[in-house]
DNA sequence: AGATCAACCAAGCAAGCGCTAGTGTAAACC
DNA sequence: GGTTTACACTAGCGCTTGCTTGGTTGATCT
């Protein structure tokens, strides 16, 4: 009965959960069906989860994690040019929307089905995922390559940026690093890029 | 049994269904949760609508009807102009996100839990919704205001309007118009906005 | 005055839900 | 070599779910 993922069966069954949960959503997922999925009975999932509501925050705060990781990682090996920095924000964030996409669909659409103590706990994790996000958007904005409200800037690229697993397509052509560079083109001010091309599409 | 919301009572429970559809989620929201917001008993409800996924479809239509009806309104009131296009377009889907609130977050977040018939009827709606949009971001592209690959610039364009669902204060100082204002000048090739200050902010 | 009809109610069925209790067993530890 | 621990099992309790059934009401139409 741990908090964290500790144990890598526990790490597993967590996973499997994810995919389970965008399939079908939480509340349409049953313990029996998640047992089902994990190979065992449905009996015997209590001895990993408490309840099925710790499953749902084991598998957010599993993306959550990692996503702080990647971010933090990223923004250390990069330059430290503001628009190097920007680029290396939005890629480190599709790459995990990308790599960890169940726990994402999950965190993003089932967050009201946390309990209390569970959306306090999660909720201060991703503050600190936006915070690196807002003070990558006030580099950019201090380095006047890009202008408008801080506040605003931040959460319409986060939008722009979580909206893709809605409609981005894994074996398409496009790649996770063409969509950061894009969005990036996009909101900076321009000129930079040669009209009418841009390196990459 | 209609298909579309023709009664004016009909019309109203389903006001009250998108309500308790954000509020719980569509599968926490059981029939009688219903009955009793709209003042009649559980059995009572199948009078109006045939089982409970029809009326999550009644709810989606009405929202989907009013944002189609609303934008085209107001891109045949707005000038030729691809920038006032583009606001006008902007301006008229925060409008919808605001006042068709609940129907939208519904929209958004229990689209999966339509049937099978019901997501094919309605994701023609939505498709000629998005039409829209992909025509006048084609304008803005053709007259140079914005730059990028025509499909990727309107889902980002999308996805950061939609997400303001999320996180947006209708009791806050800032008005749709200004999130409409702010979000056209954060992806046009700017320098026509004077640098520090957007008109309103 | 009789017929029609939308709108509602009371009662309850069959199925499925999350979760518990009690037990078995093989490996790990002292 | 005895005890503990981790993991799994079977069986089922108590409750809720979406939905059905059969019947009542009051307004509207002919």
């Amino acid at each position: 009965m741990n908090v964290v993922n500790e144990s890598p069966r526990r790490k597993e069954l967590t996973r499997l959960a994810a995919q389970l949960f965008v399939q079908e959503g939480f509340d349409r997922t049953t313990v029996r069906m998640l047992a089902q999925e994990m190979g065992i009975k449905s009996g015997s999932l209590f001895h990993h989860f408490r309840d099925k509501q710790e499953i749902l925050a084991a598998v957010i705060e599993e993306g959550t994690q990692n996503a702080l990781a990647l971010a933090r990682q990223a923004l250390e090996e990069c330059g430290d040019s503001a628009d190097e920095r920007l680029h290396a924000m939005a890629r480190a964030h599709l790459q995990t929307l990308l790599t960890d996409r169940n726990a994402h669909v999950v965190a993003l659409y089932e967050w009201r089905r946390l309990d209390a103590a569970s959306r306090d706990h999660l909720s201060h994790l991703r503050d600190a995922y936006e915070e690196l996000w807002e003070q990558v958007i006030d580099e950019a904005l201090a380095a006047g390559l890009i202008h408008g409200d801080r506040f605003l800037v931040s959460r319409f690229v986060m939008g722009a940026l979580n909206w893709t697993v809605r409609w981005y397509d894994p074996e398409g052509a496009r790649k996770p690093e063409d969509l950061a560079h894009e969005l990036v083109a996009m909101i900076t001010t321009s000129a930079h890029t040669p009209p009418g091309q841009s390196t990459k599409v």
